[in-house]
DNA sequence: TTGAAAGCGCTACCAA
DNA sequence: TTGGTAGCGCTTTCAA
């Protein structure tokens, strides 16, 4: 093991091993015809040296990087670490890296778009709903595959992961109705973030459906300052809504804070609370969220299978990957007479199902 | 703008500005000797071809990659992924990218040395406390500059960014003996963690330097749910401690959750309560978690520049930065009669200071 | 200030 | 199966 001193290549390895430059390239690619004498050879000399093939070197020729870019924003909601988690571990377990793309506090996204294109990744994943759909966009022009993750674009020709943000909606509607609610609020993420509007279409065709409607409404923006804003305004109301459903846990947090400690209800005596997304703080008993769960493992597996296909296969067709996942009952809202069953010690709601 | 094309390289850019490839260099080479005349012509054209240097070329030419592997880990715990939002934004703001590398579960740190080899990274943050230090020695024989990020090692010679853990704890014995507790309790992180031993020697240093000891124990492994069981464990004895230190403060709220609702007790009332970090889960109302902060932008821009120095400077001695936090008070802790001031609305705790 | 030319470390092709 | 050779796109001498 050499200190401090330049980190060994190819050539010197073919030099110790007796070999040629070409033999040790051979030996370090899988599937390469190369008799296993040389090959034994090669592997001696290189771990005498302690050779590493260069990552960079490979990417130049090859002209793949195996460089994910994955740019996200808004750790502050538990959901995004854990995808960033689950998707670097799931990445990697098919040879690529990722590279983490913070997008600049409220600029726009051309500066990523340059570190994209600089970097020559093999595919981006956009899992920020303040990202432009312009950098999806350009990209695609570049011939950089680009996968949505948690939102999807109204610009078509782009592949998407989500969760059943329509369908959720719904069953929260149902839900809510079947618990006796009958005054609804929603708290809405970024208003033009196609999650936040799907969560509450779903919502409101789900509440129509019954025939209620949603009288109130405020814009949380995905921050739990703002949604805490959000829910004074609910809350001051006249005809306060008896049930709240936030587009995401995080935001559901804040409305529950609010409730308790600046108007003095009790969750759910006074207030029903429901949330999306079913991170780790719905669970903490203090907010016993019900929440409509994205689950992590499934949607990260499908990113990673789609990004994935599309680097092997540019001219495949887009698709929209849902990831179906289910209601979570807990102690934020009521429970309704019937058609609720536990599983794995959760509540999972599939009263009539309506859609 | 080309579509699904090749991207368009500097020879390109050189044949349709009329100059040599070398001169397309040199006007994307900050300082640079070129003729303005010369840079505008390679400008047009550039724009033209819509042509972006390609950094794995120049990585591999320079020798240097501008990459910054960052080892993190134990993301559920927010003060990770607030780290990591900011380390990925001050590292740009100096033209450095973050390479994510999530150690797999439980496993060796070995994989993560291959890939931090084969990226020939400019520089590695750890900032995952179960990594170990056999990597960073690693790193550092291979002439690599690594730093710690909240933690460091007992092999010397390695540059790290904590926070006053030591004082932190001691502070926080002032605290709880003012606030009249005499039964202390305290949850570890993991065993092994400099951070959490760091924090518990401050601890029972400052309860016996007011003639205490710490007769109840638990250790949590930074994990929610080790967390939860080491409160059942320290609950249930029958000498129960008044008062409780965890290590940081997502193990905080797993015994803020256990003590109010499987032991009915209130906090701080029957059970006084302080974490470590500062997050914003310390902040909502249902905790009020009185926790030593952890400044998390000084933290990451010490981290920053030293990552920075240690590559534009390779023999520059290591160091240990120590970035001061405050004690701030919340409604899980009694408050003392006197030693703490308002500021910015929050109670930090500045009683006689008896380090 | 400029262009030619020599690499950076590797893969991919080719003929042997 | 093997070695030689030609790049990948860039930076960096070196002469002019």
């Amino acid at each position: 093991m050499n200190e401090g001193r330049r980190p060994a290549t190819s050539t010197d390895v073919a030099r110790r091993a007796g070999v040629s430059q070409s033999a040790v390239s051979r030996a370090f690619t899988p599937g390469a015809s190369i008799a296993e004498e040389t090959r034994r050879k090669v592997e001696e000399a290189a771990r005498a040296l302690g050779y590493r093939p260069n990552a960079i070197a490979r990417s130049l020729t090859t002209r793949r990087s195996r460089i994910i870019g994955m740019a996200a924003a808004y750790l502050q909601n538990q959901f995004y670490p854990e995808v960033l988690e689950a998707m670097s571990r799931g990445l990697r377990a098919r040879g690529y890296q990722l590279l983490l793309l913070m997008p600049e506090h409220g600029r726009h996204a051309d500066p990523l778009l340059e570190e994209v294109m600089a970097w020559q990744v093999d595919g981006l994943i956009l899992a920020s709903t303040t990202l432009s759909s312009a950098l999806a966009e350009q990209c695609r022009q570049a011939g950089i595959p680009v996968l949505l993750f948690n939102r999807t674009t109204s610009t078509a020709h782009v592949s998407s992961v989500t969760g059943e943000n329509h369908r959720g909606g719904q069953r929260i509607a149902d839900l809510l109705v079947a618990g006796g609610h009958r005054r609804f609020g929603f708290v809405a993420g970024i208003e033009n973030s196609s999650t936040s509007q799907e969560r509450e279409r779903g919502f409101t065709e789900g509440l129509a459906r019954h025939g209620f409607d949603l009288p109130a409404r405020a814009v949380g923006s995905y921050s739990f300052e703002a949604a805490s804003a959000a829910a004074r305004n609910l809350l001051a109301r006249a005809d306060r809504p008896d049930a709240i459903f936030c587009a995401n846990d995080h935001m559901a947090i804040a409305v529950a804070e609010v409730a308790r400690h600046e108007f003095g209800l009790r969750i759910p005596e006074d207030l029903a609370l429901v949330g999306f997304d079913d991170t780790a703080p719905a669970k903490w008993r203090s907010y016993a969220l019900t929440s409509f769960s994205q689950p992590l493992q499934p949607m990260v597996d499908a990113a990673v299978a789609l990004v994935c296909e599309m680097i092997e296969n540019p001219a495949a067709p887009t698709r929209q990957a849902v990831v179906p996942g289910e209601l979570v009952m807990r102690a934020s809202t009521r429970l309704p007479e019937s058609g609720w069953l536990d599983r794995d010690g959760q509540r999972i709601w599939r009263g009539h199902e309506s859609g």
